[in-house]
DNA sequence: CTGTTAGCGCTTTCAC
DNA sequence: GTGAAAGCGCTAACAG
C-alpha cells in the first residue's frame, strides 16, 4: 500500500501518475505534446486524472531538464519612439504565436548591464532580439549562455546572424524624388552620432546627393525626438535650402510645425521635407510627410525564422536585408 | 580523493563549491543576497572561486525551491495606443530598478487564453499586472497560481486589488471647462462599448453634462482610433454641436482633421474639442487638444508598491485611485 | 510499451 | 558555523 502523497498546494505529475495508476514517467509521456510511446488505455487515463486535478505542469521544472524555457527576450533601449509602435505589437504577437513568450528588457542608459542581464531570468532565455545598441555583437553574444543572439541594431560581426533594413533604397528613391523635383540644395537633419546605424545612414545620404548633385548646405544634429527637430529647425541656413532630409519622422514633425506657414495646401512650397520610419502617425493628415520605411511584416517573418530555425540561420549567410521603400507624401 | 565534476557547459554552484574547498550549502549561503551564517574566510574563498569561474547561478533551478522568479506579467490586449507608449517605457524601468524582470502578454482577441498562459511561463510569475480587460477579476485570478493579480482594466471585485485613475474628477473639470465658455450642446464620441472602464466613464461624462445644463445631441460610436474619429467626424448632426468630447485623444484627433478648417488660429470655431489620454502627441502643435490624463508616475509607483508590499495591498483597502487632471489646450 | 532510477541546479532542513 | 542529505517537479536513460 503506497503512501498517498501529501497534497500541498498544486498538482503535480505525480499526484496525476498516482490518482491514474502509473508511473510518473508513463504521465510524464502521456502529457508530453511531443508523441511518446504510451498505451492508449493508460494515455486516456492519465489526460482524465489531470483534468480532474486540473494539473498544469510546472514550466519552470521541465526547463530545468529540457533546458529550453520558450522565452524569448527583447532588448531595447528604450520605447519612446512612435516607430516602436507599429513594430513591437506585431513582433510580440507573433512571437507567441509559436508558443514562446517574450520577456522586454529595456537597458535605458544603464551601466552594468551585464549584471544587470544575468541576474534575472532574461540570462536564461532561449533566444535574445538585440535592438539596443549598447553593445556590440559579441559582447552581446558573452552575455547570454548561447549563442543564439539576433543582432537587430545594425551592429554585426562575422559570428551573430543580423536582419537589417536596407536604408540604401529608400535613401536613394527619397533622393531622386527630390532631385527629379529640381532640389539643388538640402539640409540633413540626423540623430544619434554615437549610434552606428546612424552613422550608415548618413554616409548613405552624403553619397546619394551628391550622386544627384545635390548641394548638402548644412549637417544639423538632432536625437530623432520632435522636440529636437524644433530645435534645429531655427536654424538660419534653412533659407537656402531646398529640401530637408531627416533621420526620423518625428524630427521632421518638429521641423514641419515650426515652418507649418511654409507648407500650405498648395505648391510650391519653401522646401521639401523628407522623413524617416515611415511611422503610423505620417498618414494624419496633419503631418502628411514622405518617408522611407521598410516592410515590418517581412522583418519580422525573418526574425520568426531565426526563432523557428536556429541553424538554418547558423550555417548559411549570417546578414539578412529587407528592403527600405520610399512613400511619397505632400511634404515633398 | 573526491572525482572532479565533469565540467560541461556553464559552472554551476558544486563547481564553485568545489574549486572553494567548501560543501554546496556553504557556497549556496555564502552567494546568497539574505544574510546567511558562512565564516569570514570561507566566504571570500566561494566570492573568489564564482568570479573565476565566472559563476552566474540559474535562476530557473533556484526558483524551483524559492519559489518566486523575480518575474511580473504585464497582460495587455495590444499596444497599438499611442497612449501606452508613455506609460509602458516607464513601467518596465521601474521594475527592473527593483530586480523584476518583465514578461509582456499580448492577449489580443485570442481564444482559449487561459490555455495560452498556462502554456507559458507566465502563468509561473510572481504578480501579474493585467491591462487587458479579457476577463474579470475572478476569471484571471483563477488564472495565475497565486492572487498576486493587480487590476489595472478598471474590472475589479472584492477581492482583488486594483488601480483605477478617477476619471470624475478630469471629466468634471472638462465639462466644467465648456460650460464657463458658453457651451450649450454637446456630441460625445465612445469608445468600445463593451468595456467596462468605458461604460463608467460614458456615464460619468453624461451626469457631468447633465450637471453643466448641456445638452447631449448624440453619441456616436467609435473605437478609439484615428480613423474611427475621421469616421464619425462626418456625421451631420455635427453642426449643431458646440463642444466634442472624445475617449481618446487619437479620435479627437481624426475629428480635427476632418474639419480642420473650422478650427481657425484665432476663436471663435465652430465647436471645442476635448480629447481624453492626454497622450505626449497632444503637445505636438498640429494636435492642441485639450485633454483629460493622470499622473502616470503617480500611478507608476502605486504599482510599484503593490509588486514590493503586495500584503499592504491585500490588508487594507483593495481600490486605489489616482486622481485625473483637464489641461486645457486651443482645441477648446 | 512500461517502470525504475538518475539526475537538472539550487536551497534548505537537520544534525553535528 | 558546517556539511550531508533530502527535496523542488519534471524528463530522460535504461532496463525490462
Amino acid at each position: 500500500m503506497t503512501e498517498p502523497r501529501k497534497r500541498q498546494g498544486l498538482p503535480t505529475i505525480a499526484d496525476v501518475a498516482e490518482l491514474a495508476g502509473v508511473s510518473r514517467a508513463i504521465a510524464s509521456r502521456a502529457l508530453s505534446s511531443e508523441p511518446r510511446p504510451v498505451s492508449a488505455d493508460k494515455r486516456e487515463r492519465v489526460l482524465a486524472a489531470a483534468e480532474k486535478l486540473g494539473f498544469k505542469p510546472n514550466l519552470l521544472a521541465r526547463s530545468l531538464t529540457t533546458k529550453t524555457v520558450n522565452l524569448v527576450a527583447v532588448i531595447v533601449n528604450h520605447i519612446h519612439d512612435l516607430s516602436d509602435l507599429d513594430l513591437f505589437d506585431l513582433l510580440i504577437s507573433q512571437i507567441q504565436s509559436i508558443g514562446k513568450q517574450v520577456i522586454f528588457v529595456r537597458v535605458g542608459s544603464a551601466e552594468r548591464i551585464d549584471e544587470f542581464l544575468r541576474n534575472g531570468i532574461a540570462y536564461h532565455v532561449d533566444a535574445a532580439l538585440v535592438f539596443s545598441d549598447f553593445a556590440d555583437a559579441a559582447t552581446v553574444r558573452k552575455m547570454f549562455r548561447n549563442d543564439s543572439v539576433l543582432m537587430l541594431n545594425g551592429m554585426r560581426d562575422a559570428s551573430s546572424p543580423a536582419i537589417i533594413p536596407d536604408d540604401q533604397i529608400g535613401i536613394s528613391a527619397a533622393v531622386k524624388d527630390a532631385a527629379s523635383q529640381g532640389v539643388r540644395t538640402a539640409i540633413l537633419v540626423t540623430g544619434r552620432a554615437a549610434s552606428p546605424v546612424e552613422q550608415a545612414r548618413v554616409a548613405i545620404y552624403k553619397a546619394e546627393l551628391q550622386r544627384q548633385k545635390i548641394a548638402l548646405i548644412s549637417e544639423l544634429r538632432g536625437d530623432y525626438s520632435y522636440q529636437s527637430g524644433r530645435q534645429v529647425a531655427a536654424s538660419p541656413e534653412w533659407q537656402k535650402a531646398d529640401a530637408v532630409f531627416c533621420t526620423s519622422d518625428a524630427m521632421a514633425m518638429g521641423v514641419l510645425d515650426v515652418h507649418r506657414n511654409d507648407f500650405p495646401q498648395n505648391r510650391p512650397q519653401a522646401f521639401r521635407l523628407y522623413g524617416f520610419d515611415d511611422v503610423t502617425l505620417a498618414e494624419y493628415e496633419a503631418y502628411p510627410i514622405s518617408s522611407i520605411g521598410y516592410d515590418k511584416t517581412a522583418y519580422i517573418s525573418e526574425i520568426l525564422k531565426f526563432l523557428t530555425e536556429p541553424d538554418l540561420f547558423n550555417s548559411g549567410e549570417k546578414l539578412v536585408q529587407v528592403p527600405t521603400y520610399f512613400v511619397s507624401r505632400s511634404s515633398s
